[in-house]
DNA sequence: CCTCATAATGAAAATGATTTTCATTATGGT
DNA sequence: ACCATAATGAAAATCATTTTCATTATGAGG
């Protein structure tokens, strides 16, 4: 089983191994991406992060996310107010599902949408390369505090 | 068939239905809503939208946006940037296909989740309430055109 | 048709998220 | 230690969207 330390340090090692600097602001950030189990915002990252490490720069963890992102350790999650979120990528082919409530987000995966695509492709002509797909609803804490 | 008109004057015929008064703002937006065949942008409405009526104002395009999004005459197109785009909505359940180059939209139907809805709500413990659902890829003209 | 309450509008300002600019600082190879 | 430059943070800019508010236009009732 993976500890966060150890995660944190594989992708510190990462952006090391891609060229980048090591940097406070840098392990800041990755080490609340790495042990957080919502989707976090830009700003939460900020606030969060100041605690830790009150020097750092809203900007910086834009740019850190961005850099993050493109190699693959983080994936966005599109919200329905249009903002984004971001958390920790998992391996392989995996989607989300979020608490419509508090925020929590859960992953699965086993979607196959191969069926469905090559239908849409066969019907409208398009040459499929991305797909979307996330599920709302209510995580089971959720659940049951409304039930009241 | 439905004329653009036709449908055109039985969503401003709803907006009266709900108490909503007809206004030259109002008309404007609903046909250019009606006739598009690709998700419009606000600030596209309001630009196409001032063309035809020119004291016509952003503010009004959100408001109107709003109104036809409440009474599920549109339906709002998540773009991968975040930002909003709005579509005549289609009876029944319809997914989106978008392409990448063009930003032309097509929907489709028939998909089933109720599987994997089903799976993953015994898997997580979640009350699944509503799922999004978007293809991306390359429209019939814009795979030839690339294909050169 | 005329009146009038008020729904709707547009201009301008405010907001909130994200990006750009730029001078300063910190990293890591030498 | 030195130094080129990658990275940073503050401030300003940008862009989408919302709020505020004074003015205008709609449509119900006379
Ligand atoms: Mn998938
Ligand atoms: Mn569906
Ligand atoms: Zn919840
Ligand atoms: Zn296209």
């Amino acid at each position: 089983m993976k500890t966060d330390s150890s995660t944190t340090y594989e992708w510190i090692k990462q952006l090391q191994t891609c060229g980048y600097r090591v940097t406070a602001a840098r392990q800041t950030i990755v080490e609340l991406l790495v042990s957080s189990t919502h989707a976090l915002s830009p700003i939460e990252i900020y606030d969060l992060g100041r605690k830790e490490y009150p020097a750092l720069g809203l900007v910086t963890v834009y740019r850190t996310l961005e850099r993050l992102d493109e190699l693959g350790l983080i994936q966005r999650v599109h919200m329905p107010d249009g903002c984004h979120r971001y958390l920790r990528a998992t391996q392989g082919h995996q989607h989300l599902l979020l608490c419509t409530c508090c925020g929590q987000v859960e992953m699965f995966e086993g979607d196959d949408l191969s069926k469905l695509t090559q239908r849409v492709e066969d019907t409208t002509g398009y040459h499929i390369q991305d797909h979307w797909l996330q599920l709302f609803g209510l995580c089971p804490r959720c659940t049951s505090q409304s039930r009241q």
